[in-house]
DNA sequence: AAAAAAC
């Protein structure tokens, strides 16, 4: 009961530890939240931020049984329906997850279908690799160091694949180890450093990482490092100070894996600050967004710098809907498609469910009620837009909700990089974001994920929930909707099913979208195709300026409101108290 | 279908 009170006024300093299984011991009364020993047990077990790579090796991961009947509907029994309805008839069934054998830490079983020309087998365990590929000595040491027992499915699938250096679209959910599953091949095909007189591999970028956002290329940098560890490679995080260095050719040619977002890429290209002619691989994370046509154009140059004819190119995501899937395909050679699970699905892990609210009035005391009852902190909560992100931080401070933080891209670098590493630090107790943090990003103790603005894709709903549930953990998904998003309701719904959470029955009955709404969204195209057709005969210089006053713009709005927010600041420090 | 993100 103290800790419920000292959440709801947040005006104490602050033990998590004993705070989170205070308040797990208070949710254990309604079943669905996960045991406070597992709670605590989680949390004691808890890895510096620095060795979270290897998070999807640990055992002792709480896990629902499978027999558990949850809420009417038998799990087991639910997923085995699903898998029995795969369509891809030609598709060869490969072996199931390797993480399912007795005593092994209970991730969940996935299905393994691969599809393409000659696939390599898949390994059971990562010595494997060595006697097959001769992966280096010390990368294995890395993983057993860590306590990495046993590849996940697109690890065991994916890496051979990659080491055989062939292409490969990877599709795998959220939280299964994609990262790893591309990072350990760059690692083991790179052998010495570019900048040792050993290396015969030529001068100059062997890999390059492309991913959406800023701190997912900084995530994955992240990791990158921890594999190379006491080596001499160098990996380079893409910023603006470290293409400012490039000037210097020296410089480039002594790097090793470049990380990075694509735009950022394409502006030392076009600045002559750096060729890419000699890279091997490149990995497109978060594939289907990056295939969106606003970075499309980007990639496609950056693949164009590509020229070296032994090219290895791979994509991975959770989601790929069919369009990205295409172009993926035609921009790969000869490639391999592995799906892990099932496409475009959340983790059955993930305990959904959905909130009505009426309008959007009614949001904000929705979630102040949900907020001011014992729940697992970090919450991670998403809304549509960056001003809508900014004031819900700010009434969440108002309402007394302690160590609330806010991040979206209109903020700075800085606190970007500041509000990532307080909730690596477990600092943030409730983080109101938007897309940016929507895919990849993985912060191993998220427990809970409120989209409080109904996601505008099935894709975004996915990414979006599957920031909990990670590595085997249980997760919770709360969606709240209103009369407005009824007509994307159902759709949502069907995705909540089919990954075995529950849907209120009157839901399911939802006709289509009305006539009217239809007709409605109708209206919303054509005047975007209109939009569109007097766009296409602007030249790209005139597109770039727009995009770039449009920005200046965001920015100058987001520091007035800043200025503002200066008496009530965003983040709470845990020993502050509302006013 | 629509916003966000990328420099």
């Amino acid at each position: 009961m103290e800790a419920f009170h000292l959440l709801s006024r947040g005006g104490a300093k602050f033990d998590k530890k004993k705070f989170k299984s205070e308040v797990s011991l208070f949710n254990g009364s309604k079943g669905r939240e996960p045991k406070a020993s597992s709670s605590a047990h989680a949390l004691a077990g808890e890895l510096p931020p620095e060795l979270d790579f290897f998070k999807y090796a640990q055992g002792g991961i709480p896990k629902r049984k499978a027999d558990e009947v949850e809420g009417g509907i038998d799990l087991k029994g639910k997923k085995r329906r699903v898998e029995g309805d795969d369509e891809d008839e030609d598709e060869v069934v490969g072996s199931r997850d390797a993480q399912q054998t007795e005593d092994d830490p209970p991730m969940p079983r996935h299905r393994v279908t691969t599809k393409g020309k000659d696939v390599p087998e898949h390994v059971e365990t990562f010595e494997a690799l060595r006697e097959r590929f001769h992966l280096p000595s010390h990368l294995l040491q890395k993983l057993a160091q860590h306590g990495y027992k046993r590849p996940t499915g697109i690890q065991s699938h994916g890496i051979p694949i990659l080491m055989e250096r062939r292409d490969l679209a990877a599709i795998s959910p959220t939280g299964t180890g994609k990262t790893l599953s591309y990072l350990l091949p760059v690692m083991a095909a790179l052998g010495a450093p570019a900048a040792s007189s050993k290396s015969d591999a030529g001068s100059g970028v062997r890999a390059v990482i492309l991913a959406p956002t800023r701190e997912l290329a900084h995530q994955i940098h992240n990791e990158c490092l921890k594999l190379a560890q006491g080596r001499k490679w160098r990996i380079v995080l893409f910023s603006k100070a470290t293409a400012a260095t490039l000037a210097d050719k020296k410089v480039r040619e002594k790097i090793d894996i470049i990380i990075s977002t694509p735009l950022r890429l394409v502006a030392s290209l076009q600045a002559g600050n750096l060729e890419l002619d000699n890279v091997r691989h490149l990995f497109l994370d978060e594939a289907d967004r990056m295939l969106d046509t606003e970075f499309l154009e980007q990639v496609q140059e950056v693949i164009a710098a590509c020229t070296h004819p032994e090219i290895q190119k791979a994509v991975f995501s959770a989601t790929l809907p069919a369009n990205a899937e295409k172009i993926a395909m035609s921009m790969l050679r000869d490639p391999i498609r592995v799906v892990v699970g099932l496409k475009d699905t959340p983790l059955p892990l993930i305990a959904q469910s959905l909130t009505y609210v009426a309008d959007d009035q009614s949001k904000l005391p929705t979630l102040l009620q949900y907020l001011s009852q014992p729940y697992n902190p970090p919450v991670l909560i998403f809304v549509s837009s960056q001003p809508r992100a900014t004031s819900l931080a700010e009434e969440l401070v108002i309402a007394g909700v302690p160590n609330v933080d806010c991040l979206h891209a209109g903020m700075t670098k800085k606190e970007r990089e500041d509000a990532v590493s307080r909730m690596r630090r477990g600092e943030s107790w409730v983080m109101v974001s938007t897309e940016v943090m929507a895919r990849g990003m993985d912060f191993k103790g998220v427990r809970e994920v409120i989209n409080y603005d109904f996601p505008q894709s099935v894709q975004s709903y996915v990414h979006r929930i599957g920031r909990t549930g990670r590595a085997g953990r249980e997760g919770k998904a709360i969606t709240y909707f209103t009369n407005e998003d009824a007509p994307f309701l159902k759709t949502i719904a069907n995705v909540l099913l089919q990954s075995g959470s529950t849907v209120p029955e009157w839901v399911l009955k939802l006709p289509k979208p009305s006539k009217m709404k239809r007709r409605e969204m109708g209206k919303i195209k054509r005047a975007e195709a209109v939009n569109n057709a007097r766009r296409i005969g602007r030249s790209d210089a005139i597109k770039k300026r727009e995009m770039i006053a449009g920005s200046k713009r965001r920015k100058e709005k987001e520091q007035q409101r800043k200025e503002k927010l200066a008496a009530a600041p965003l983040s709470a420090d845990g020993t502050d108290g509302e006013s």
